[in-house]
DNA sequence: GTCTATAGGTAGATAGAC
DNA sequence: GTCTATCTACCTATAGAC
């Protein structure tokens, strides 16, 4: 009896927190850490102001928990540059995988790009260590297939930046994207057509090579 | 007498308002439009709280002040994409300018890309519909330049989207920038290489031609 | 675990003396 | 034009009944 009703409340319990958790991603996402009210995340998640504060003891305790949650996406697209394959087809996946997970979770992605213009106030130490550790050994990956001949000299932490920037762009900037786009929602054809784009740019180029030179 | 007591306080209401919207574009990029404060911006701006509602009828009318002044820095740069430059050339030129904007005026673009994040709550309808104008133009430049066979056949829109995420990116998400290049800030230095890498990027591509292709 | 009521603090905006 | 004092509203967070 005591032990149905104990798993009956852990049940209540993990869901509560899961849809605090979700509406919050969603209300901070638009409105920034110091523009969300604790009362706006309380009846979206339809549960009275203090249950928030029952389940978190402060309204930093909710944004932290949901930033930590950010950074796995961070790796698993870097995970596609590994040494031993293909370069171009290697980058391509990663490009493609980017902008899946932005195209998944544009709240997240969103709320991310927020904590980071703002100086990323929350993102902890620890954090921030795991995504340059990441970056440097995705840039060794590149840098070992330019010495190899596989990939132009460029600088490879700068061209981080910009599929960064690139893929990023379609949720956090949204309304941009929209207007340039002529479209009133990014949708998923839009992202394989903007996939396709980066590819074929970051790949080949932009600017055709001299008259004698055939594309295979 | 009167006259000179007149040219001596618009002397004042200038300098006034040019003081307060500097130091409230500084508030406003770090803490988007709910984190900032009135009274943090009078307290930068050396007047008291009153004095600032004195000049701007609301917190609002200072916000969208700042953002109206933003727009032009939008089409410096797109002018540079002429249709009778050289593609590769007027590329390599729109690239380094809107990077430099971005290096010298570090706070607007950061208000601007939190004002977008936030749903672009108070971008008029004129200033979007400017944009997506100077948008439609310049893609139409260079969709001319493929039909010349100038350029690579690729999506003009996605292709500047792309261009602003990538260049955007420095400035906006400085502190991910920072922890990239392994440095504490962006130095004037990171930002020509910024340019030198995004340009051949996009120009030529990472990837080599045929073993029987030379580069000129 | 849930909820009402409220404490305690701070925000945007204004009144009115100078 | 400047500034002190203050109004009103709303926020985070908590106390305590159920």
């Amino acid at each position: 009896m005591a032990r149905t009703a104990e798993k009956l409340d852990e049940k209540i319990r993990a869901r509560n927190i899961r849809i605090i958790l979700d509406v919050a991603t969603d209300v901070f996402s638009r409105k920034g850490f110091d523009g969300t009210r604790i009362a706006e995340i309380a009846e979206l998640a339809e549960l009275p102001k203090a249950n928030i504060y029952y389940y978190f003891s402060s309204k930093e305790e909710i944004y932290s928990t949901i930033i930590a949650n950010l950074i796995e996406g961070w790796d698993d697209a870097l995970s596609k540059l590994r040494a031993d394959r293909e370069p171009a087809e290697a980058l391509a996946d990663y490009v493609r995988t980017k902008l899946e997970y932005t195209r998944k979770f544009p709240r997240e992605s969103r709320l991310f790009a927020s904590e980071i213009i703002q100086g990323a106030r929350f993102l902890s130490q620890k954090d921030r260590a795991h995504m340059r550790a990441a970056t440097d050994t995705y840039a060794a990956v590149l840098e070992r297939w330019m010495q190899e001949g596989r990939m132009a000299k460029i600088d490879a932490r700068h061209f981080f930046i910009m599929l960064w920037g690139a893929t990023q762009f379609y949720s956090d900037f949204e309304p941009l994207a929209c207007d340039a786009l002529h479209t009133r929602r990014i949708s998923a054809a839009d992202y394989d057509r903007a996939a396709e784009t980066i590819v074929a740019t970051i790949l080949g180029g932009v600017i055709p090579r001299t008259e004698t030179t055939e594309r295979s």
